[in-house]
DNA sequence: GAATTAGATGTAAGCGCTTACAGATACGAA
DNA sequence: TTCGTATCTGTAAGCGCTTACATCTAATTC
């Protein structure tokens, strides 16, 4: 299917110069005398010539390229995360482009272990679907290439890359430790059952709070099932709020799970009253709703603070022009922020 | 900083074959005995070799990279749209890849006059800011590489590509004459200053409806500023529920308005109340607020629809051998659909 | 057994660009 | 005049792959 095109060629025939020159030309070399530059550039702009990527990137070693490999586009914190990522990038001078491996283990395989990842100079990951055990083999071509790679909100094994990622471990265990203090007893915890270890550590940071307080693990009490969406959020308040022995206190796992929760209360004519208090998870600051303005008590996963810092990782070793020392990984761990608002009660025994 | 990385070469060597038969046994081709193909698979294995990406799409002339072209990633309409995309490319066997750019008309131009459009053996491109005559040069180097660049969500000028839309026009026209049937007078309608087709259509729908029911436009209730955020829908509606003479219905722009002005409405406890009745926009199905539960009367764009018919234009460009009729451009156009739910109500004069 | 043929593999010419190196030119200095 | 020297410009060798074509082998046919 593809046609003709204009090639290097075609223009430094029609300038009467080498290709080597027109070259030197598009990429903004020096010596090359403002006349030839001049005429060189009327013929590239009369004849409509764009340089073509593949043929430069290969013969230059790089593309410039870097991608962004999300595990849902439809979550707002990793839309959040992708479009500050972009800004830093293309402000850097590089190429980000986006692909989303929609939470299923075999496409963040494929396409780690595929071309299109080799194509790009680097690789910032926000996937974690993938058992750590495979990670290491996954990883492994990148060493070989020394192309960076840069994990973000996950859990890594040891050393195997950059990671950026938020302490679920500890806030999450924050927020059942400071329900406790108010009086709270029975809290529950909302998740979802895909991902790796951002589940893992949310769960254990709950799990590990539990303990601590000495209160009961209640099964009923921790769920994780379903998609990270805003239907699974209702869904799983509805059992939650329809059982038994309801808990006052809910932690909504993630942002879109926050969204279903709120909406079920608001059906249920929960909210904004107290009978249940709601804990939230805020990741990103626009088009969801306004918690503040809600009143929804939330703890913070700051998107923009994770791309802003994966981009910062990824600009340093996309720089190191000679041999890195390969494996001198950092991990950069942001705490999570609670901000207490009305949608949290204290209890009286 | 790329490094060393094992090429076909090393294969060819390591399994003592020809990179041809590499080639052919990477590439699935028949005519290659089952002893050898085991073999040369072996050594990929214990090589961890992956073929270069642009070396192959260079020498096939092909990349079978698509890439989507959206203004922003953070609305849940070109998320839902770039998700769907994602699944229908996929499955054909094409490499989907996403690019922002922000609204600017800069960005949208740069990348598609640039070199990783090129890149691409087809665009989608779901952008809007561009002026119409630029486009017709902007779109020049792909017809004359014959790759197929489809636009989506908006107007185009005459016959310059294939283009899948939503008839916004007939769907603000409409909204306008229900709301006057139901007795209303004063109508508002709340967009950005972003865009251009989109922005056009959908005002002249408004005030064709207007015109034809012999209501007066009225400045002050039609609002075309900001960007197409949930604060800037919220700040709009402010303004019109402030006004010394508010209106009776407010239309939103778009989904991220829609949020913006309901989220206002529930701040001053005009929601679910109906001393204002609105309409909102439902651009994709789910990751924003419930608007069936909530009681909103939406016009619904359908944002999976668009995405599949601008795959299937997509994937029979591509698919078409030999010389297409390269004039040949479809143009697909989308009814909006409305539903009426409780925000709406009948006013007496 | 020779001729034919189909299947398996290798050879080598690109794909469109970059860039090390060589060659050319102009200028001034010795 | 003869060399540097400093600037341009051209030549050509790749970058890592694909693929048309040539070659070779072994099976089939008569």
């Amino acid at each position: 299917m593809p046609n003709k095109g204009v090639t290097i060629k075609d223009i430094a025939k029609a300038a009467g110069v080498s290709t080597a020159t027109v070259s030197r030309v598009i990429n903004g070399y020096q010596w090359v005398t403002a006349d030839v530059r001049k005429r060189v550039n009327a013929v590239v702009e009369r004849m409509k010539y764009t340089p073509n990527y593949n043929a430069s990137a290969m013969a230059k070693g790089k593309s410039d390229m870097v991608v962004i490999l999300v595990p849902s586009i439809l979550n707002p914190f990793f839309t959040q995360f992708i479009s500050v990522s972009m800004h830093e990038l293309k402000d850097a001078g590089y190429v980000p482009l986006v692909y989303e491996t929609d939470n299923v283990t075999e496409e963040e395989m494929a396409f780690l272990a595929g071309p299109i990842a080799r194509l790009a100079d680097g690789i910032i990951s926000v996937t974690d679907c993938i058992e750590n055990e495979e990670l290491i083999e996954v990883v492994e071509p990148f060493r070989s290439l020394n192309k960076p790679i840069i994990f973000v909100d996950r859990n890594l094994p040891a050393n195997i890359a950059d990671s950026i990622m938020s302490d679920n471990f500890e806030g999450f265990a924050f927020v059942v430790r400071h329900l406790y203090e108010l009086g709270h007893r029975k809290i529950a915890l909302i998740l979802s059952n895909q991902g790796v270890s951002v589940v893992r550590d949310k769960v254990e940071g709950y799990l590990h709070a539990l303990e601590e307080l000495k209160l009961p693990c209640r099964e009923e009490y921790l769920r994780r099932s379903g998609k990270w969406t805003r239907e699974n959020g209702a869904e799983q308040a509805a059992c939650l709020l329809d059982a038994a022995d309801p808990p006052t206190a809910i932690i909504a796992g993630n942002n879109t799970l926050t969204l279903g929760v709120i909406e079920e209360m608001i059906h249920r004519n929960l909210f904004p009253c107290q009978s249940v208090s709601l804990v939230g998870i805020e990741e990103c600051e626009r088009d969801t709703l306004d918690f503040e303005k809600l009143g929804v008590s939330t703890l913070r996963l700051d998107s923009t603070a994770l791309a802003k810092a994966a981009c910062r990782s990824m600009l340093i070793k996309l720089g190191e022009d000679e041999q890195p020392a390969q494996d001198n990984h950092t991990k950069t761990v942001f705490k999570m922020k609670y901000t207490e608002r009305a949608s949290v009660a204290r209890i009286s025994d």
